[in-house]
DNA sequence: TTGGGCACTTACCAAAAGGTGCATACTTGT
DNA sequence: ACAAGTATGCACCTTTTGGTAAGTGCCCAA
């Protein structure tokens, strides 16, 4: 790995850390998936398209991707309420960006999945942190 | 972006959600950084090079990491310990493929020291999810 | 002998993140 | 008339996460 990073930032420990800390959040990457596909975009498909997705989730960030300029809101002010939520161009490069890690998943699938057998294997995930799920 | 998610898999929404269980934890993406660097190995100088971390939470991690095959640990059975990480094949890999977030991170660092900005000017993060912090 | 470093471990706690369920206001389908 | 869908808001509660502080065993230097 190429240093990318370490030029020492105001805040962060390195750029992968700011990264991380503005797609912290359960859903954001995915969210920012499924938009980058050019998919759904009305907030309903979009929940439907995330399964097990609360609303109270998925408005929550969607709140926040909108917030910190990464993605789009537009209501229509229709009268059954008509909302859409798309990319903003820095939303759009983040997604890139995030590409390589889908591509790693699914290249791995056979180890990662390996991966969570073992870690429910030990009972109800006991080998692991106190407790239970990337904040 | 192209679909390097889609293919549904068992369990995960997508490669990408794969990937983001994998790395979920608070330190790993940056252990995973550290160690891509060639950079500290041993267990006190990845304590030192990542400042604010505790014992627990490194070891937690890097626990964690060995456990998913990420990462190797070699312990020299000396007297005063002397422990060891590096990445294994896997882990390089994965480490490469967050290269991009470093990257997107320090591009975008302007954007991104706006975005926390704004998050802690709206009252102690007033605005946001209830409560502070990637999970 | 006191102090420090090494690599961890454990117990206890606070906070954060996320979940559930109910409510809104209006419309369209049955 | 009644159910369902639309896009949220809000209160309440549990789970998960991470931090603190103290301890362990052993060795070396002052």
């Amino acid at each position: 790995m190429s240093d990318t990073c370490t030029p020492t930032l105001p805040g962060f420990t390195c750029g992968l850390d700011a990264t991380l800390r503005v797609i912290a959040g359960k859903w954001k990457p995915l969210i920012l998936y499924f938009l980058a596909q050019g998919g759904p975009t009305r907030y309903g498909e979009l929940r439907r398209a995330m399964r097990d997705v609360s609303d109270k989730m998925l408005i929550q960030q969607l709140k926040e991707l909108t917030a910190d300029g990464l993605v789009k809101r537009t209501d229509y002010r229709e009268v059954p309420p008509r909302v859409d939520y798309a990319l903003t161009p820095l939303g759009e490069s983040l997604a890139q960006a995030l590409v390589p890690l889908c591509t790693w998943g699914t290249e791995n699938l056979v180890e990662v999945t390996r991966v969570f057998a073992r870690r429910a294997a030990s009972g109800i995930d006991g080998a692991r942190s106190p407790g239970g799920a990337l904040r």
